[in-house]
RNA sequence: GGAGAGGUGGCUGAGUGGUUGAAAGCGGCGGUCUUGAAAACCGUUAACCCGCAAGGGUUCGGGGGUUCGAAUCCCUCCCUCUCCGCCA
C-alpha cells in the first residue's frame, strides 16, 4: 500500500510513476472519494460529539434524579442521523481501501523504465557456459533416463504440472535444500525458521497476494479462509505484521525451506513440459525487515546469498534489474538472478530480490522505534534462495555427461554421502 | 470432536450499563535525596485517524446487535488455557 497521504496529496505525481509500469491510477475517482470522505467524515464526528455530550449529560441529570425523557428523545433524532451518516462512511472507506489495496508499489528511480521483460537490464554475468562435445539433452530426458523422474506417475497421482521424483535425484532434491539453508544460517547470517504452509487472507493481504491475485492461489475448502502459500515469503514477512520492533533487534534476516503452491492460472501452455513451473515446488527463501535507510545495501547483499549458492555449485547465471513493467506488485526494485539451462540454451529466472520498501509493512502494520520518537514503519525484502526445483534442473542439465550421468559439483557431494555422479538404478 | 474457563494499557490485574481511556501494582521516563548508586518519596507514562491549528473522533480479541449511552447486556467468529476423546 502507498502512504496515503501521498496519495491525497501528490495524486498526479504518483499517477506519473505508476504508469511506468503500466498502472493507470484513476486519480478523478480518487480525489472524488477523498472529497466525499471528508465531508461525510467530519459529518459524522461532528454527530458522535453531540452524541457522547448528550450522553454524559443524561448521565449526569439521572444522578441528580432530574427528569431524562425530553434529552432522550432530542437524542433520539441524532441517532438516526449518526445511524446513516455512519453508513455511508463506512462505504466510501471500503471503496478508498480497496482502491489503495489494488494499486502497486512505486518503483525506485534508479529502476530502468520499460513496457516489458525485454527491457530489462543485465547488470552482470558470472561463468561462462560448458562448451559440450554432444547435443545436450533436457533435464525430461535426463531424469526419465536415469529413470528417477517420472511425470507419468505424477500426472496419475495429481494431473499436471506435478513431479515424482526417486532415487538419487530424490535425494539429490534433498541435499540442494539442505545445502542452501546451511550457507545462509552459516555464512550469511539467517536464521533458520519452520512456518506453516498453510496462511489466512489476511496475512496475504499483508504481503501483497490478497486482494488482487487470488486466481493464483490454491484456497482451501472449508469454513476458513485459508490458503497454500504460494511463496515463504508470505509467512516470513507477517512474522513481524502487527508488531513495533527495537531497533535494537534490527535487522531480521530469516531463512525458510517451504512447499510453495501455485495455481499457474495465467500460464496455460506455458513451459509445460518438465519441472520449471509446477503447481507444487519446494523453495529456500530469504527475508530480510530493516530500518528504512538500509533497505537498498540490504537488497544489494541479499542478491549476493542468493547468487553465493549458484557459485557455489558452479552454475553459470546472470542478474537483470527489473525493469518498470515486469516488475512484482509489491516491489519497488527487483534483481532477478537467471542460471544457464542448456537444453533451452538460454538464461531461466531462478531467483527474484526485491525491496518493497514499506508497502508491505503499511499493509501489515509492521514497524519499529527509535527512542522515544513515534513507531515508523520498516522495510521488507525477500528472495528465492533458491527455488530447489529450478536449482535441480540447472545441476542435472549443467553437469550432463554424454552418456545421461550426472557429474555432481563438488559443494554438493558432502551432501549426497559422497556420491560424485548420479547414475541409472542398479537392477 | 465433547465439556468448562478466559481474552482489558509495555506487563500483572481491577472494573457487570453513565463525567472509565479505564483503579492498583510492576516496568519506563523525569525529579528530590546521595560523593555515586540503591532504597524511599514526588511527578509523569497508550495507539491510531481527521485537521495548518484549536479541537474532534476511534480503540478494552474481531464483527454485528440492544440502548440516549456498552469494557460492562445479547448474537457470532477467532484465539488461549484445563479436562476428555482421537491422533503424526
Amino acid at each position: 500500500m502507498l502512504d496515503p497521504k501521498l496519495l491525497r496529496n501528490e495524486s498526479d505525481l504518483l499517477a506519473k510513476r505508476l504508469a511506468t509500469r503500466g498502472y493507470q491510477l484513476d486519480t478523478s475517482r480518487l480525489s472524488e472519494l477523498e472529497a466525499s470522505r471528508k465531508q461525510v467524515q467530519v459529518q459524522t464526528e461532528e454527530l458522535q460529539s453531540r452524541r457522547n455530550k448528550a450522553s454524559k449529560e443524561i448521565g449526569q441529570v439521572k444522578a441528580a434524579g432530574g427528569d431524562i425523557e425530553p434529552l432522550k428523545a432530542e437524542m433520539g433524532e441524532v441517532g438516526e442521523l449518526l445511524k446513516k451518516n455512519a453508513a455511508e462512511l463506512e462505504e466510501i472507506q471500503a471503496a478508498l481501501l480497496s482502491m489503495q489495496l489494488d494499486i502497486p508499489n512505486l518503483p525506485h528511480e534508479s529502476v530502468p523504465v520499460g513496457a516489458s521483460e525485454d527491457e530489462n537490464v543485465e547488470i552482470r554475468r558470472w561463468s561462462e557456459p560448458r562448451v559440450l562435445d554432444f547435443e545436450p539433452r533436457d533435464h525430461v530426458d535426463l531424469g526419465e533416463g536415469l529413470e528417477q523422474i517420472d511425470f507419468a506417475a505424477a500426472a496419475k497421482l495429481s494431473g499436471a504440472r506435478f513431479v515424482v521424483m526417486r532415487g538419487q535425484i530424490a535425494r539429490l532434491h534433498r541435499a540442494l535444500t539442505q545445502f542452501m539453508l546451511d550457507l545462509h544460517t552459516q555464512e550469511h547470517g539467517y536464521q533458520e525458521v519452520w512456518a506453516p504452509a498453510i496462511v489466512n487472507a489476511e496475512r496475504l493481504q499483508g504481503t501483497g497476494q490478497l486482494p488482487k491475485f487470488g486466481e493464483d492461489l490454491f484456497k482451501l475448502e472449508g469454513e476458513h479462509d485459508r490458503y497454500l502459500i504460494p511463496t515463504a515469503e508470505v509467512p516470513l514477512t507477517n512474522l513481524v505484521a502487527d508488531s513495533v520492533l527495537a531497533m535494537e533487534s534490527l535487522p531480521l534476516k530469516f531463512v525458510a525451506h517451504t512447499p510453495c503452491f501455485r495455481a499457474e492460472a495465467g500460464a496455460a501452455g506455458k513451459d509445460t513440459r518438465g519441472m520449471i513451473r509446477q503447481h507444487q515446488f519446494d523453495k529456500v527463501e530469504l527475508v530480510q525487515v530493516v530500518h528504512p535507510d538500509a533497505s537498498y545495501e540490504a537488497l544489494e547483499a541479499l542478491t549476493g546469498h542468493a547468487e553465493a549458492v549458484l557459485q557455489k555449485l558452479e552454475l553459470p547465471y546472470r542478474v537483470l534489474a527489473l525493469c518498470t513493467g515486469d516488475m512484482g506488485f509489491a516491489a519497488a526494485k527487483t534483481y532477478d538472478l537467471e542460471v544457464w539451462i542448456p537444453s533451452q540454451n538460454r538464461y531461466r529466472e531462478i531467483s527474484s530480490c526485491s525491496n518493497c520498501e514499506d508497502f508491505q509493512a503499511r499493509r501489515m502494520l509492521a514497524r519499529y522505534r527509535e527512542g522515544e520518537n513515534k513507531p515508523q514503519l520498516l522495510h521488507t525484502l525477500n528472495g528465492s534462495g533458491l527455488a530447489v526445483g529450478r536449482t535441480l534442473v540447472a545441476l542435472l542439465e549443467n553437469y550432463q555427461q554424454a552418456d545421461g550421468s550426472i557429474l555432481l559439483p563438488d559443494a554438493i557431494r558432502p551432501y549426497m554421502g559422497g556420491v560424485d555422479r548420479i547414475a541409472k538404478l542398479p537392477g
